[in-house]
DNA sequence: ATACTGTCTAGAAGTTCATCTAATCAGGAA
DNA sequence: TTCCTGATTAGATGAACTTCTAGACAGTAT
């Protein structure tokens, strides 16, 4: 179930520093895209913080949308390579791929930043 | 030209920690979506790497779009809270407001992001 | 006042997106 | 095998988004 994705710079210039390449630009707002639905931006943070992996089937109790919903959502955030996962048995488990996240918001990061999570 | 925001708490806790709240979740996906374009994230880091504040005028050179559509995602941006602007004669200048990136990169951190950006 | 420049607003066309229902696939149990 | 459950895929519909052209507005200069 793994996606080959391009691989995202593992680190990179904030875009406070300089400004951005179409090329990265388009790369970025990919993975933006991807985070910004309410349902999703939910999915990803119940599945970033549920410490190792979760069961789908503990995923969509939390939301009022259908089930085939919850997995397009799902599948949108694995395919921009935030999260993956893996069948087993009757249930698929999600987990999150953090340097994705780290990746986003290293991007983000204003000189402010490095000060409030130093 | 500034505009009246439900004004985002300053700091967060990272969606890595704990699952975000629906209100939240909406929040920052309205701001997510807001950078989903590659246009609009190219915007944003001209803007917010130009150093203190920077003129319409030497934006739009760096697009193949239109007048009006410069104009359109600049005020997403600006509806977003990433951005404001005042008209001085002519000329309508841009800047950041560097305290929305902060708290978009805080809530992206990861245990990781602490490391890589201290 | 009139003309010119820079920027924004209005309205329309084509495209993308979120969501649903129905159907399909994967795996376990009788 | 046959049935049942969990999850995904397929297809359709209505809403939202991006972009354009045309027009309006703000300000300067002649």
């Amino acid at each position: 179930m793994s996606k080959q994705l391009p691989v995202l710079a593992t680190c990179c210039t904030p875009i406070s520093e300089a400004a951005l390449e179409p090329a990265q630009a388009a790369e970025g707002a990919a993975v933006f895209k991807a985070l910004a639905d309410p349902i999703r931006l939910r999915l990803m943070s119940i599945i970033a913080s549920a410490g190792d992996e979760i069961c789908v089937c503990d995923i969509t109790p939390h939301f009022d949308v259908s089930g085939p919903t919850i997995s397009h959502h799902l599948k949108v955030l694995r395919e921009a390579g935030l999260v993956d996962c893996e069948r087993r048995g009757t249930w698929v488990y999600y987990w999150p791929i953090p340097e994705r996240l780290t990746w986003l918001s290293a991007l983000l990061a204003t000189p402010a930043t490095a000060t409030a999570t130093a």
